[in-house]
DNA sequence: AATGAATGAGGATTCATTCAT
DNA sequence: GATGAATGAATCCTCATTCAT
């Protein structure tokens, strides 16, 4: 039953479909048929909006980067010191919106695809520069010409969280940043 | 031509093989015949040894891990006092056999499988559970009882450059040690 | 923004994009949307006027096969012998609406596609023994009870001609034209 | 069952059954697994050998023009005269085992298909230029500088009649080699 | 009159796996 | 011990067609 201005709902479920379905199964072995089924709408559909699978599953990596965008964000606009910015920064990559297991299990997914589709690397490569030239930016007042070589440690440090979580070892969110926090804290009192 | 005693030396190839086109391929979108083909045999002969593409892999990723331990075990026995068994563990990690591109992108390609296949998982499993406590026992004696908190942390910053380096990211293996065994150093002094 | 007496204006402009579009790619193999798109209209539309993409076709043929008419009785009129009729005849055939690139690879695409449709069979067959009853009306005063025979010749000629130009042989209409009343010529005076 | 040495078996039975099929079908809408049932194989094996259906098409395309080119050497071989071989070359094109109904509709949707498709081209190509410098060589001691013209016109005569042919009107190849035959010695006369 | 949302059947293609030899 | 012939399930994608608005 067609209705007009149907688009961009049909988008959204579809690319919210593709971030369950490639978080549930922890990899980019996923048919469009199954996201379809589970955006409500035939597999034709998917297609028809997207192109392809490729394009779908790019436009999943940019939804989920854009969340994690406006996390920063979010945390940024409320942080009142360098400090405060940094591990804001830190925060918004292991709150809820973000390190919810099948996000993380797509995030990772998605970083195995960057290898091969030069699409989705262009699309991470911009994610991983903003991430760290975020933190140098924080880092600067407290660290002066140390803050770029620091965020890049810390950029990492994320990263391999990130990865174990997803292989189901770390406990929570806030363990994880109060984790990257501290050795933050510790590495600029070593200065 | 068949000879006898030639079972290891297939087998062998067509690990080296797996690793070599996953690496190249970035992802474990590789096919059977593929790999096969680049040791030398018939696809048939892959499935008459290993029983399947799944079990191929799993071999695959013992073999890398097997290199893994074999750099460590290397670098303990060179190593004189704690520090220098720690720093020998993390310079195993980024070594010329481990940080090879095509090493590095078939590591993460396997990181993920292991988030959907139960074998791969465990696998992993064992490696990073030992990969920590190698760590932790080095640190033992300079960090007492943070020794296991502080493991864990350079465990997930080694993964985590990894990760950027399969990306593309970073300069070279040496550059990663000496970032790691800075942190690491910096860390221990912050008690 | 819909207006009354639209029908026969989409009608044309459908059909007409129906011609182009099978002309350029060279086959039957075109979307509806494509030749909808062309004529400036939906896909529904385009079902909405000819029910389905065969009738489409079959409303093409019929257009072509009128401008081939229209041609020949324009010939005919201008015609004051009889051997002026039948070359006549032959000019239109090859004349400049006929013997565009993209209307000799339609045509093409409508007799393979008269081998396994019945409507367009039908069609084409009306076309074929217009033509040939058309030339043997003209020849029978020069050919008497040969005229028959020998309008078959020229029609055959001149679909093989036909075919050669959409091949991309024959260098233009009026050489083609000038083959065929050549022939003719000589044929008569055989007699 | 496998069994070794299939190769060649397995090529030439679903070349022939394309041919069955398209002309059948009397267009290149048909199916590879279609194809494949036919020739009693998977359609698996179809692309295992030929690549893809277009592989597929072209490989029967070439078939045909090879069964083609034997019946003109056998004609020409038997031929004395220079007549004779022009005649030879004739009666070749339709001789049974080219002008069977299904060979003449795969014929013609050839034809169509090389208006598309690249390898088909140029393939039909050098069939046509094959056919006319054949002809051109025979008719030379008879028609001195007109024999690549008289060729040229029989040759797209000859065209036109398969066409009409698929289409399913002429009575037989023998009526068609004699009306060809019998244009060829009255223009050779005409000089 | 016209749109475009939506479907779903159909088809090419890939590939792990099996098995006779 | 080794091959490669063969399968068939699985998947992406296309597109004619329908229909609510």
């Amino acid at each position: 039953m067609p209705r007009v201005g149907m688009e961009p709902i049909r988008r959204e479920a579809l690319v919210k479909a593709t971030i369950a379905e490639v978080g549930r199964k922890g990899s980019l072995d996923v048919t469009v048929a199954h996201i379809a089924a589970r955006a409500g709408v035939s597999s034709g559909l998917a297609h028809h909006y997207f192109g392809g699978k490729e394009d779908l599953i790019v436009a999943a990596m940019r939804h989920i980067m854009q969340i994690y965008g406006t996390a920063v964000r979010d945390e940024l606009r409320a942080a009142a010191s360098p400090r405060a910015r940094a591990a804001g920064i830190v925060r918004a990559s292991f709150g809820p919106a973000n390190f919810a297991p099948e996000v993380v299990a797509a995030w990772l997914s998605f970083y195995v695809h960057a290898q091969s589709a030069t699409g989705a690397r262009r699309l991470l490569g911009i994610y991983q520069r903003r991430l760290v030239s975020n933190l140098a930016d924080a880092l600067r007042p407290l660290a002066g010409e140390r803050a770029r070589d620091l965020a890049e440690t810390l950029a990492a440090l994320i990263d391999g969280l990130y990865i174990r979580h997803a292989l189901g070892d770390l406990p929570d969110g806030a363990a994880a940043s109060a984790r990257v926090i501290g050795v933050m804290d510790r590495l600029l009192e070593a200065a």
